[in-house]
DNA sequence: GTTGCCATGTAAACTGTTACATGATTTC
DNA sequence: GAAATCATGTAACAGTTTACATGGCAAC
């Protein structure tokens, strides 16, 4: 069970919606904007050797066409294993204030392989950490909002207000799910 | 002009403010809410060294009372130059996109360090970048949403509910310049 | 006198950035 | 045939994480 990186984990969720080259790969993190990866080749050309040494995928040079030599990869029966064990691992407080990223790509995955129940138990998880840690950062700006300088007070501000912004959101989709239920309807 | 990690910035923002320990600076990270910095030893010490090197800092062995040895940092002519110069830079639009954290560290240390003036007008910057970036993730939201899988427009949606969090954070923020102007009342 | 905190540091491993290199193929 | 794009890669470097090491001092 080796550890993978963010971006390893982000290759594995990609390719397991289907098999893609590096190329591919890049082109994602180069054009949609809810990916904040790096496309530099230095990146994920090596990141993808790591999953093929590690076993979790596999690539291979299809000849498709014409155009030069291509490897497209595809995840193993390891590499699906290590992407659930990933999306199943419990949210924690740390997650929640320090790791927004990762739990939003863990969220962006989890409907497509665990199933939309897994998708909600993951946004009721979230959601709990977020409504226990708010209070607790209000409180902080109460007690110690005297003592600092008003950008401080101010930066803290926006951080609370992300926070809140987060948890509605993560309320309407547990709504969501509640009310489409079991569907798979797109 | 070399230039500093995000880590670096963040010294030598506390740095200004009065000077201090490696020690100290770790517990900074470690217990305020606002730092999502490392607090480990392995990462700030080797900054304070890059940071001295660089002519930015300078530390000396302070016997303050009993304790072991203690050093203090203090910033030098050449560390605010380089702090002044980090957050005069224009605020991009791939700064909003890719680099809100190292927005709100010059944000929160701006007004200290160059006056409530100008930490207004970099308000102003960071609104204007936000408010013609959030309509294009809309859009996009638009014209990709029906391709993407349910879990992936929402965690879409969460990014722009974020931008949003923001943006209106940002003009409480300019708005409070407004009515306060130039006072230094805390 | 042992546990725990104060305070500083180092070494190895890993990851990512930047910049470069290569060659094929399409477009003008 | 020149330029842009497809497609893959490497090498050098910088920064962080993790784990370890060290020693003084305080408390009990």
């Amino acid at each position: 069970m080796n550890t993978q990186s963010l971006l390893g984990y982000a290759l594995v969720g990609l390719l397991h919606q289907h098999p893609m080259s590096g190329y591919d790969l890049r082109k994602i993190f180069a054009s949609t904007p809810m990916m904040s990866f790096s496309d530099s080749p230095g990146a994920i050309y090596p990141a993808l050797h790591r999953l093929e040494t590690d076993g979790l995928v596999r690539g291979k040079v299809s000849a498709s066409a014409s155009l030069r030599q291509r490897r497209e990869f595809c995840l193993t029966a390891k590499g699906l294993a290590a992407l659930q064990a990933w999306l199943k691992k419990p949210v924690t407080r740390d997650d929640v204030i320090r790791r927004t990223a990762e739990l939003m790509l863990r969220f962006a995955f989890t409907e497509q392989t665990l199933g939309a129940a897994q998708a909600a138990r993951f946004m009721q998880e979230f959601a709990a950490e977020l409504a226990a840690y708010i209070p607790e950062i209000k409180q902080y700006l109460v007690s110690h909002g005297s003592a600092m300088p008003r950008s401080g007070r101010l930066a803290l501000e926006c951080g609370i207000q992300e926070y809140e912004a987060r948890l509605r959101w993560a309320r309407q989709a547990i709504a969501a799910y509640g009310r489409k239920g079991k569907e798979t309807k797109s």
